[in-house]
DNA sequence: CGTCAACTTGATGCTATTCAACTTTGGTGG
DNA sequence: CCACCAAAGTTGAATAGCATCAAGTTGACG
């Protein structure tokens, strides 16, 4: 990898793989998401656009150099070093502990919550996004097969967890009954 | 937390767990790793000494002063962050793709890697060293259950890929046997 | 020698996978 | 404009793999 940058718009994923073929997603990198590993040589994962992608690139080298020199990007490299941590233990419960359905659901809100924070967009009233990301990636993502992706899809629907326009547009009528199913919970008991 | 510093001697756990009581392990502390979060007060996940712990503290007040003094920590600590990323990401194939018996391998592949570099041994003969966690431990590590490691914890000794004395210590006659297991698979295809 | 936590083992059921067929969608060229 | 095609997605039936529930067993320690 001879470039560092950030995705300004569209989706990539990072992705793992055993020789025999199963492929694990480790990232999602999103618009505002840093890409590459300065210090580092090995490009230890496949990164690969799901959509049109537009990103900011800058050399390694120089970049390298840069923050050698600027204490700041360093602890800003840091801080958001640490935020991608985060999300990848927070995306081991996932994968570890949660259902086909949690699992799912668990998806759509951060997508969701992502979107809504770049479209600024409140949490109230009902979300709506557009999925980048197909099937067999999603089953990726979330460890599990792309018919149970489409089976749990289908059946978030049914139970009326979400609407679907067609096979890729999502609408969150209630966003907290989606966090619910996501076993995320976050109210607990709001009121008394 | 008002520390932050870095495990020596003994083994701790970092957990995530749901209301439910479903529990997820997110990271494994081992001698040398680096405990805390410099420049964040949240505490988003457990820490649990699953042995006799010792562990080197800082006040974490002045060790983020002497970060932003010292710009070779800052770089020191991206670096050590980025490793925690690569192994959180590694086990995200582990939790998402791997079966029960790989996830096993792959924990004890782990395990004894580790102790090997860190006790100065080769990685030639065979291999030797005491689990630090019980198996409700790497229950949670793995995302199973703890009699599905009990069982193929046996399996794994019944197959001759690991042998116990006790229920602690383990012995592997053949490294590349067990990484073969685990499904890394490291040498592929070697004479011709 | 009794007790408790860690661990093992067995029987059963459920969830997600597998394999297979089918449908929908969007794009291409006749 | 429509027939055709490939890619994406859906659906069904059978099965495998792990979870669950329920007894046991072992080993360390008072």
């Amino acid at each position: 990898m001879e470039f560092v940058g950030s995705v300004v718009r569209g989706v990539a994923s990072l992705t793992q793989a055993m020789e025999d073929g199963r492929t694990q997603m480790v990232g999602l990198l999103l618009p505002s998401d840093f890409v590459g590993r300065p210090g580092r040589d090995s490009a230890a994962y496949d990164v690969v656009a799901t959509t049109d992608l537009v990103m900011c690139c800058f050399r390694k080298k120089p970049f390298e150099d840069m923050m050698v020199r600027t204490p700041h990007i360093a602890q800003r490299l840091l801080e958001m070093t640490l935020d991608e941590l985060d999300a990848a233990r927070e995306w081991m419960l996932v994968l570890g502990r949660k259902t086909a359905r949690e699992k799912i659901a668990s998806l759509l809100s951060i997508i969701a919550r992502r979107d809504a924070t770049l479209n600024l967009a409140g949490v109230e009233g009902p979300l709506e996004f557009d999925l980048p990301l197909t099937r067999e990636a999603m089953a990726d993502y979330l460890g599990l097969t792309l018919e149970t992706v489409s089976r749990q899809v289908n059946a978030l629907k049914r139970d009326g967890v979400i609407d679907l326009v067609g096979k890729r547009h999502v609408i969150v009528p209630d966003f907290d009954r989606l966090s619910e199913e996501a076993g995320d919970d976050s109210d607990g008991g709001m009121l008394s």
